[in-house]
DNA sequence: ATAATTAGTTAGCAAAGCTAACAATATCAC
DNA sequence: GTGATATTGTTAGCTTTGCTAACTAATTAT
């Protein structure tokens, strides 16, 4: 038998429902990745890249809460594809600098598209105070799994 | 380039948001996983059974979003683990019932107490209001979900 | 100069998803 | 009833994505 205070208790079932609610949402939208030639992660990782600008492995593994190996290898699936490309730093050797290409911003364009392509149709469709409660709560979210 | 009607653009502004929020909670909750025996897919279907009760493999799978192998692989980990019994239908012979086992239940309760225990204690950190908010999403994005 | 740290890669493993192919049972058409 | 078709679940084998351990190369600190 647990035993909680009433808000301790609360926060227990929001943490519940939050964490219930993702798994189910990204296992839903990883359906309609297959369709197309790029993955839940290469994509993710391409967004970084387009959005945060050229950066290094370290820093996109970070961003990506990936380790670095992992990063390794996606960002060198990444290049065999032509979506991205790597460059050495001239003032620190060991560093790689990682980039998308412009091929890589088109089709991450169309992909995200494509992917929450469903998801954007639902949003527009709910009322105002529920698209401001879910861009609240993502902004929340965010600023949680900053704090680690 | 892309044209969109504000209200669209909104809306897909939204449904990313929300998306990397999810993949980036996901990912950082996974990590107190391993620490223990259960897995992420592991424990969200021995969720199903113990709330859900005792159910075939093809509805196990369909709650779980997933494929029938996967969930065929899934409980027979689960099984050899002592959390899930698989039993015959007398009635319809092709039919398995999957139910938790005693054991299965008390691992699920520890399980999920230690994933979410990180999340648990910011979500009570945040403001009655940030509470609110988050509720509140859960649940639209679990009756988007039961759209598809 | 040498030691320690940092950035990235390679190799090899495990988990979890998929499809294709199959066995066993149930149901339907006739 | 019997043969065709559906459904349920399993097995085999592949892919992707994550990890750690061990390594190289380059930089920084002592």
């Amino acid at each position: 038998m647990k035993k909680r205070s009433g808000q301790a208790d609360e926060a227990h079932a929001i943490a519940e429902r939050v964490h219930s609610a993702a798994i189910r949402l990204l296992r839903r939208l990883r359906k309609s990745d297959a369709a197309q030639g790029l993955s839940g992660p290469k994509s993710s990782a391409l967004s970084v890249l387009v959005f945060g600008g050229p950066q290094t492995l370290k820093d996109l593994a970070a961003a990506e809460q990936v380790r670095a190996p992992t990063m390794s290898r996606l960002v060198a699936e990444l290049e065999v594809d032509g979506l991205a490309t790597k460059a050495g730093d001239r003032s620190d050797r060991r560093v790689v600098r990682i980039a998308a290409t412009a091929k890589g911003k088109t089709l991450l364009e169309a992909g995200r598209e494509r992917r929450l392509e469903v998801l954007t149709a639902q949003v527009e469709a709910l009322s105002r105070a529920e698209r401001e409660t879910l861009r609240s709560a993502a902004e929340i979210l965010v600023r949680l799994n900053a704090q680690g």
